[in-house]
DNA sequence: CGTGAGTTTGAAGGGAATCAAGACTAGTGG
DNA sequence: CCACTAGTCTTGATTCCCTTCAAACTCACG
C-alpha cells in the first residue's frame, strides 16, 4: 500500500513533499537523532532502513517503528524527539526543516494533505503494533513481521532482512532467543528457509498470512 | 497536556474545530461505530467515554484507545473504519462529517494544523502504548493505566473508572484475573484504595509513577 | 586461521494465563 | 423494602508460554 508521495517520489532525485532538502548519509548503527533533542527536522529515509526506539531507565528498549525507503520520520507534536532514530544499514536520508515543512503545507494543500495522510497511516501502523504486542503469540508476531517486510520491502518471498534478530526481538516484545527459536520452529515447519542469519525465503507466504491473523 | 482546540472548546456549547455539528447520545455500551463501516464522519466526545477496539477472529479483543471529554476519534486514511466505536458510559458525541472536515481545514490553516496536531498526538499516545504492551510488567502496565486516566480526566486522587475490568484488561493486554489482582496488591501496598468496584483512590501518585516507569 | 560478536540451542524458572469457585453488586420484581 | 438473580469481580490452584541463565555454534572480519 503505497502513498501518492511515495508513488511521485523517485527517492534519489526528486525530494520528499515536493521540497528539495540535503541528503544525509548514515553508516549501520549510527544514531540520526536522540530521544529528548530538538525535532528541528523532519526525515525522509531514501535507501536503508531505520528504526526508532525508545528505552527505559533499566534498558529494556522498544522498537516502535522500521522505516523503510520512502517511509518518513521524526514528526512531533512537541520541541523534542521522543524516540531515538537509528540506522540499521547504511543508509540515505533526507531531511527537511520543520518550519519549511509547515510552510510549504501551509500553501500547498496537496502537500498538506499527503503529510497528513502519511501521518495517519502511520498511526494506523501503530494501531495495528498494538494489537500484536496486547493480543498475539510469539509465533503470530514473528509471523507477522515476516510479512509486513516481505509487502514493505516489494519481495516478494526473497526477503533481505536488513534488522539484527535483537531488533527483530524488541520491535516485537520479545527475547531474542524467543524470535530465534520461533523462527527455527517456522523453517522445521517448512515454511520458511533461513539460508542465511540475514536473508529468509518465504517458502509458504499463505501459511505465514494464515499465522498473522 | 490539553490540546489548543480542546481548550477552546467549552464541550456542550462550542462545536469541534470551530463548526457545529449534530450531537448524539449514546447508553452504555452501545457501538458507535463497526470496524469494516464506512467512514463518514469523525466524532468529538462532549461528555461520557468511549473506547475503540479491534477483535480477532477467534474472539481476542485489543482495545486501542480510550477517549474522554474533548479527545475526537474515528479519523481515517482510507474510506473504512479499522476499528469499533462503543460508549463506556452514557455518552455525548458530536459527529462532523468528513468532507466538511477537511474542506474547513482547506480553507482555514489553524483548523488544519489544529486537527493535524491532535492526530500526531494520537500517534505518540499509541506509541506509548506500544511501548507498555512490548516491555512493561503486569503492575507497571496497570499502574501506567491509572496515572493516565487521573491525568486525562483532572482527577487529582479520586478516580472515577469509566470501565470495566475486562475493558482495563482489554486495553493493557492482559486478562481481567491479573487486573484484579494487580488492583488488590497495590492496594495492599497502600498504594491505592478501591472503596468501590469503579471508583479508585490514589493514595501514593508518586509511587504510581515510580511503577509506571 | 584466529577472534569475537551475533545467533542458536538447551535446561530451568517465573509471570501471567487458564481453569474453577466463590463473593460481590447492581438491578428486578415480589 | 428486601429477597432474588445475573453479571461482574475476586480469589485460588494449576498450567504453560516465554524468559532467564548458560553454553555451544557460526560466520564475518582482521
Amino acid at each position: 500500500m503505497l502513498s501518492p508521495l511515495k508513488l511521485q517520489d523517485a527517492p534519489s532525485t526528486t525530494a520528499p513533499f515536493g521540497f528539495t532538502g540535503p541528503c544525509l548519509r548514515h553508516s549501520r548503527d549510527e544514531e540520526i537523532f536522540g530521544e529528548g533533542e530538538a525535532a528541528e527536522y523532519v526525515y525522509q529515509v531514501i535507501s536503508g532502513a531505520v528504526r526508532t526506539s525508545r528505552i527505559l531507565r533499566d534498558g529494556r528498549r522498544q522498537i516502535d517503528e522500521f522505516h523503510f525507503a520512502g517511509d518518513y520520520f521524526g514528526i512531533e507534536a512537541g520541541d523534542l524527539h521522543r524516540v531515538t532514530a537509528e540506522a540499521m544499514t547504511d543508509t540515505s536520508v533526507r531531511m527537511v526543516r520543520r518550519g519549511t515543512l509547515s510552510e510549504l503545507a501551509g500553501q500547498r494543500g496537496d502537500v498538506a494533505r499527503a503529510i497528513f495522510r502519511l501521518t495517519v497511516e502511520g498511526l494506523q501502523r501503530s494501531q495495528d503494533h498494538v494489537l500484536m504486542l496486547g493480543r498475539k503469540s510469539a509465533c503470530e508476531r514473528v509471523a507477522g513481521l515476516l510479512v509486513d517486510l516481505a509487502e514493505r520491502t516489494g519481495a516478494s518471498r526473497e526477503l533481505d532482512v536488513p534488522m539484527s534478530r535483537q531488533d527483530m526481538a524488541d520491535y516485537l516484545g520479545l527475547t531474542i532467543e524467543t524470535v530465534s527459536r520461533t523462527l527455527t520452529q517456522l523453517q522445521a515447519d517448512g515454511i520458511i528457509a533461513i539460508p542465511t542469519t540475514r536473508h529468509i525465503v518465504l517458502r509458504d507466504p499463505a501459511a505465514l498470512r494464515r499465522l498473522h491473523g
